[in-house]
DNA sequence: CATCCTCAATTCACTAGTGAAGTGAGGAGG
DNA sequence: CCTCCTCACTTCACTAGTGAATTGAGGATG
């Protein structure tokens, strides 16, 4: 057996899901979205406009999963489809109002989580750790899911 | 809008999410399993007899989860229910001699996967990064889900 | 102007997870 | 004995994601 501080394979899915569901509680529940629906919602807020397409590129899932995802944030008025003014097949996505609210309200309970992270890890590792992330995750030795 | 290296929170769910796909395509599709599965019959090669709640505890799970998970890995003739000797309500758990020969088959590839991971890191990063991802894991300021 | 081709988006069947409510056999107390 | 409580497990409605096949309006090509 081998010894489970080892495995980072297993042991990014055991924080990350951790973590997830920690926040999804903590910070998300109580504005009514999650973590991929806030993800969403900075994606639009960041690049107004964006289509579904860069948004799958933009948060690494595929154009499937934005379909059923976009479909949950319009329901919920979250966000709003406008046809895209230069590409015919596109859709525009921007905020509504109660999703730029809902952003404002939810932004500063993740800070204060991400600051909570900092905390526990200290600033070296924590520093260290999310370099050590982004190399992982924009290295392409792992083909993109979208390949 | 802050700097995307610093949310680590974000970081981590893509990394996870990159990763677990990746090594779904590259090690495990040939066998017919997924990460998850893998981790539960890990935990069963390494406790059998294990009943659904410690599954449930070991995997970070809640057992509403393993139920499902459980209901697949049989379907599949990977491991197989017996009645717990000692707790009339409990089942035990082991595996199947497909779930042994199945293991056996990809440990090799993911031990390979976590190589490579370490390769890109190089072994101080990787190290740190393991004991970071430990840190975050074991720390009781999340509360667990089953709480 | 009729036919292809392109490509964002959609649909379908599946695995994976939560949270909350329900089930049911065994043991504890009167 | 009979009633309650305990507690593994199950079920249900939901969000979240893959991969593969399909749609369909516009542009290019003849």
């Amino acid at each position: 057996m081998p010894e489970p501080d080892e495995r980072l394979y297993f042991l990014l899915q055991r924080a990350a899901h951790q973590l997830r569901t920690t926040a999804d509680r903590r910070c998300l529940a109580a504005a009514g979205i999650t973590t991929t629906q806030l993800g969403a919602l900075l994606a639009v807020h960041d690049r107004p406009g964006i289509t579904q397409q860069q948004l799958a590129q933009t948060l690494g899932l595929r154009e499937s999963a934005i379909t059923a995802l976009v479909t949950r944030l319009i329901t919920a008025d979250l966000i709003i489809r406008h046809p895209h003014p230069r590409e015919h097949r596109a859709v525009a996505l921007h905020l509504s109002e109660h999703g730029a609210a809902t952003l404002r309200a939810v932004q500063p309970e993740i800070d204060r989580f991400n600051a909570e992270l900092r905390a526990v890890l200290g600033d070296t590792a924590f520093t260290q750790t999310t370099a050590a992330l982004n190399r992982l995750t924009q290295d392409d030795t792992w083909p993109a899911p979208g390949s």
